[in-house]
DNA sequence: TTGTACGCGTTATCAG
DNA sequence: CTGATAACGCGTACAA
């Protein structure tokens, strides 16, 4: 086994009692006895026991993130805007990624339990009653992109919605009316909120314009299926639901001859590193995302820690809109 | 206070040890006491807790992983690659960054003590001496990407010299002879080996050719201004230590009106995704990371449960040289 | 089959 | 200032 602070007390002739208040930097110990106890503790290799200390502390200094896939640069960024912050406040980061079912998704969850003194939640599953079921009462959790709450936790999401309608916003202003949308999975909570700030943007900005809406599924072979739809119905913009399909989108636009924007404009979500370099580059939705994990895990550690008058928060963060060659003013012509 | 195993007991009229046992699947429960338990349990919505079950366990089911960083893809890539081998086995992953000190990584390895059954290692001071200071001699740990060990953990690592020499045996096989090399930062483990190979292949695939080093950092800028030298020295061929070089290189050439691969050809190393969508698309190295991640992982479990005659292991996972338009014999004029 | 009692490694409480 | 000792929540010999 490994060494334990009893191995300690005996090699130093003291009590345990006085091994942990040494080790833990009380004050009230001899600076002798604590100097001879940090001595041997060291010579010993000593290190304590983080679960059996936090079984009597109540507290774990780390914190649970539970995503649903580890895929991507999303992830990525939030990962590390999340470890930024937790570092800074001296707490270690339990991941987890569930793909799957809400079983798993609450398998995963309980595993954490008595792991984390607080809760990153990012799962399709975590609706209401799903929180009811598979989250301990007492656990302080902050719901992620995901759904805006009941007030119970605190959550924080991207502002899909209006980053949409600030692109439609932005293309109308380019004088595009007849805008086509590439959608994203029918299922998939940012799809669905970025279709819908199209769907009212378009209303409002280009009222009497049907809205023409390609199916597609966040990956750049829809893009560019998509792309060849556009193609044969000629709108004169282009809005993918996210840069990849715009990619695709792209490619099968140059396929059939036609130049961005000149001929046909086209604006993406997200603003992946590849935007700039495409050509031309692509105008785009940035998401500060590890800003997200950044704010995200403050306000987790409000929830753990709650202050006075603490009350749950329910932020959203804006996208910013990156202008770029592919939607601007290309029907000057 | 949450709900613990006493309460699931002393709802349903029976002992902690009977609860333990049903809720654990044991046999020596009888079916009635069993189903009792359970739908009591159910209802008080018990979930054990963790931390109190590894300490008489001895498992905590979650491995550490102790990177020097969280930013790019070749982290989100990684921690891919050991979460989906963890999920499969069932495994949490506690995931730990420490761009700093020795000490500042000594003390994100402590802070894991009793809460991994084994740790993933990945940082630039796991030399000897740390490991010997900061290690309990008993905590299985597996080496990725750092250090090719002693034989007393396992390690694993990208053959990034194997993949260099590679690089540059195609390059002098398209018949390229001066070609110039865009170095790392100094003091990173992998721009050494990178370096190495491309040294070592030109002694020995280009004799008599002076090899070319310009400085780099890893950066875009960096490979920018190696660009600008190498328009004005005009090699045959650049090789940049990482693909963002090759990007800022690209673009140098591209703004002094060179044609690659027509008037110099240009090849990266990692195969980032943007690779393939520069013009010309980017002859490179790719880096299986994932794939590295999940026999880091496997390696661990075997630490962790070793079979009959157990012997660490210290492997090196081969790149893949994908050749695209940039280095594709230019010059055939 | 079930209950009692102990131990895991640590910190906190209370005497001394 | 120091040392017993009781917790923390759980699993498991051992006895019943």
């Amino acid at each position: 086994m490994s060494v334990t602070i009893k191995d300690v007390a005996k090699a130093a002739g003291v009590s345990v009692a006085s091994v942990s208040r040494a080790l833990n930097g009380h004050d009230n110990v001899t600076p002798a006895t604590r100097e001879r106890i940090m001595a041997i503790a060291a010579e010993l290799r000593y290190m304590p026991n983080g679960a059996a200390r936090s079984l009597i502390t109540r507290r774990t200094q780390t914190v649970g993130a539970l995503l649903p896939d580890l895929h991507g640069a999303f992830f990525s960024e939030l990962i590390r805007g999340i470890d930024l912050a937790a570092r800074q406040r001296g707490l270690h980061l339990l991941v987890s990624s569930s793909h799957g079912s809400p079983d798993e998704t609450g398998a995963a969850l309980r595993a954490m339990l008595g792991r984390v003194d607080g809760l990153l939640l990012m799962s399709p599953h975590a609706d209401d009653d799903f929180l009811a079921t598979h989250l301990p009462p007492a656990l302080p959790t902050v719901l992620v992109n995901t759904w805006l709450g009941n007030g119970q936790h605190s959550s924080i999401s991207v502002d899909n919605h209006g980053g949409a309608v600030t692109m439609v916003e932005h293309l109308a202003g380019q004088g595009y009316t007849r805008i086509a949308f590439i959608g994203g999975p029918a299922h998939n909570y940012e799809a669905r909120e970025r279709l819908r700030g199209y769907r009212e943007a378009m209303a409002r900005c280009c009222p009497g314009v049907e809205p023409l809406i390609y199916a597609g599924d966040f990956t750049e072979e829809a893009g560019h299926a998509a792309g060849c739809l556009a193609v044969a119905q000629r709108p004169q913009a282009v809005f993918a639901a996210n840069d990849m399909m715009a990619i695709g989108c792209l490619a099968a636009l140059h396929e059939a001859g036609l130049r961005v924007p000149h001929d046909m404009a086209l604006a993406g979500f997200d603003d992946i590193p590849m935007a700039r370099y495409l050509t031309p580059p692509l105008t785009t939705m940035r998401i500060p995302i590890a800003q997200i994990g950044e704010q995200a895990l403050q306000d987790l550690v409000l929830a753990i820690d709650p202050p006075e008058h603490f009350a749950t928060s329910a932020r959203t963060t804006p996208t910013e809109l990156v202008v770029r060659a592919s939607s601007e003013a290309g029907r000057a012509d």
